[in-house]
Parts: C-alpha cells; structure tokens; sequence
DNA sequence: GTCTATAGGCTGATAGAC
DNA sequence: GTCTATCAGCCTATAGAC
C-alpha cells in the first residue's frame, strides 16, 4: 500500500529531476553560480535530496558530466563500429552530435564551462571520460584522412574546429535567443541546429576534401 | 612631497592590476566562482580597492568585459576600414584575433562564458557592445561574400564558425595545457595557436571559394 | 526516501583611521 | 587612495522527525 502522497514517487526519478534541473542550472551559471535550493525547485524535490543522493553538489555535478560523457562515448564509439563508408562518417557524426544536444541542450555549455576551468571540479576518476570524447572525435577525422577522401589534415587541429565550433554554436543558444528576442539581431535569420551544421557540413566537405580526385584504398 | 610608500603607486595602476588579475580568474572559475579576496590578492592590492574603483565585483566584471569588447571593436573596424582587398580579410581578421588574445589570453574564455549566461551579469548598456563585435566579423565575411571570392555563405553561420571555433581554441587552453602536462594527449603535439589558425585559414579558405573562378567586382 | 529547521562557514561590502 | 577590522547575508550541508 501507498503511505502518502510523496510515496507515490519513484526515488530514481527524483535522481533524474535533480540531474536534469542541475544540468541547465550549472550550464547558465557556472558550478558556483548555481544554487542547490533552485536546483531542488525546478526540478521538484526537497533541497536535502541533492545530499542524499550524490553527496552533494559536487557530487551532483561530477555525476551529471561522467554518465553524459559515458553516453556521448558509447554513442560515438558506435559510429566508429559502423561499417560507414569513411566519407559518411563525418555526416554522422554531427548528425548524432546534434541529436545529443537535442537529448540534452544545456550539456554543450557545461561540457564548455568545466573544459574552460581546466577540469577543476573533476576528481582525477572523472578525468579520463572527458579525454575519452576528444580522442573519439579526432578518430573519426583520421580515419577520414587515411581513407584519403580528405587531404592529410592534422586530426587534433580538424578536431577542434570541428567540435569547437559545434559546441559553440550549441552553447551559445541562449545568448542568441536573447539577441534575436529583443530584436538586436533583427538583420539576419534565426540560425537553426540544422541550419548551422548544413553549413558545416558544406564548408568542411569543400575544406576537407583531397587536392588529387584519386583516393587510396583503405590501409 | 611623497608622503609614504604606497603614495608611489599610480592609482591607475590599481585599476589596471585588479583587472587584469580578475580577467583570469573570471574566465577560470566565472562570474560566482572567482574571488575578490584572490582578485586583489593576485593583483598585490588591498580588497577594499575594489569596491572604491569599480563600486564592487560586478563593477569590475563589466568593465572588463566593456573596455575589452570596445578595444576589439575598434581593433576590427580598422581592418574593415583598411583597403585591404577582400582576399586578405579573412587572413587579417584571424591574424588580429591572435594578436587580441597574446594581449589578454584570458579574455576568449571569460567573453565565452558571458555568452553562455545570456548575458546575465551585463547591464543594458554594456550588452550592445557584445553584439557589435557580432556585426563586426559577420561585416567582414559579408565582404569576401559580395567581392565574389567567396561562395555565397550565410554571412551570421560562417560568423559562428569562424569566431566560434576561435574562441573555443583559445577558450579551452587550460584544458589542453593540463591534459599534455600530465601525458594524458601524448600521442599529439601541442597545438599552438599560430599552427591552429594556420589550419583553419587553410580550411576556411578552401570550404568558402568560390565554385566559379570568374570573379564579380565590388558593387 | 523525504521533509523541516537550523547550524556553520564563507564572501562581498564598508565604516572609519590614516 | 589605501588599509584594517568587522559585519550582515547567503548558501551548503545535515540532524532528526516522519
């Protein structure tokens, strides 16, 4: 029998409420900025949960970044799986980084932030699932490269441009909907997630793309 | 007549050193995260000096973030004003943002947060500032756009990419700087900012020609 | 598991002397 | 202009009831 009303629910989405109201929280104002007694009222639990369940807003926080970076891995490494022609996989993956965002909008900012601070807020377990990502993108770009559909570009470089401007672009959403709100960017159209990686798309087939037509076979 | 010591100090100079100092640790930890104790710490001043040139923490946040924003406007609208021909632009643009950032490496990261809080902690009178610098580079791409030696991009999308994928380089360097510091990115050379931009000159320039050589004039 | 009430620490700001 | 000493407010964490 239900006791009362409260009992009615379940304790994992009481985690989950926590994660997703922190997530938008610590991504908006930065781990400091973000206040444990809104965290618990957006997302509709008692403030002392947020101890109860992580430890603490630490923990809560660190909890957020390694199962989203365990996710993004999982999801990413499984495009490198796929038996994708090599000049498909560089669609595919921002078609899956922009479904990622679609999952999770504020993550891109987080992910930004905590990068920006150096890893400050991780503990040294935490690290390695944030290294994970960078070396699964740049894998990706390299296999672009030895498949020779693109010219020998560094990978590291190509990486960071490529997800650089992404996570730009996602995590500065909320700057631009601010603009475009109060009219200050009246000019232009209201860039779309789609729009943009279109965009991307075209100017790094084009700038990617090897000098000589003739491709080499696969190594 | 000299009357002590700490007479021999330009009051300018305590302006000067407060902000610089609070540059880097606003753009390492954010707006909540850095401390004014450390910022005059940091700078060799008293903590009280704060609130008498700037009126507080938030004083000096903005004015930091205006004095920069105004800099760099000025900085780019010479480059639009400069006769340079359209070719060159791109390079010159890039070429300035490095020489903004050897001024103030801390900068990208603390102007990249701002973005992400929507522009939280800026008055009404400082936001406009942020959105020039928007217009400014979005001017500049326009440019190569309408001379014809660009294909005809969306000038606001290629704004995001280019500055976007700048200023998450510049942004996320303490993250790279540790991550080789402790052998966990060995297998990659450390990426400078001369080679990135090299990279992306070389991508943009190929991903934005023109698919018809024939060349428009000016209108 | 959840909630209420409270404690304890930290932080930004300033009054007042120099 | 600068410094010291102090304070008031805020914020996280938790003890203890249910």
């Amino acid at each position: 029998m239900v006791g009362n009303l409260s009992a009615l629910r379940d304790p994992e989405s009481t985690r989950v409420a926590l994660m997703t109201a922190a997530t938008e929280l610590f991504a908006q104002r930065g781990f400091s900025g973000a206040r444990t007694e809104e965290i618990a009222r957006r997302a509709g639990v008692n403030k002392a949960m947020i101890s109860y369940h992580f430890g603490g807003k630490a923990g809560l926080y660190e909890t957020i970044l390694v199962s989203s970076l365990t996710h993004i891995t999982e999801r990413l490494r499984a495009l490198v799986a796929s038996n994708l022609p090599p000049d498909r996989l560089l669609s595919a993956l921002l078609a899956a980084l922009v479904e990622l965002h679609r999952a999770r909008p504020a993550l891109s900012a987080m992910m930004l932030r905590e990068a920006m601070s150096g890893g400050a807020h991780l503990s040294d377990a935490a690290l390695p699932h944030f290294v994970k990502v960078f070396g699964m993108v740049r894998e990706i770009v390299d296999r672009g490269v030895r498949s020779g559909i693109y010219r020998p570009v560094d990978p590291l470089l190509t990486h960071l441009t490529v997800l650089g401007s992404v996570l730009f672009f996602f995590a500065t959403t909320p700057m631009r909907e601010r603009l475009f709100r109060e009219g200050r960017l009246a000019s232009a159209r209201a860039p779309t997630p789609e729009r943009f990686i279109e965009h991307l798309e075209d100017l790094l087939s084009r700038g990617l793309a090897a000098d000589d037509p003739t491709r080499r076979t696969e190594p």
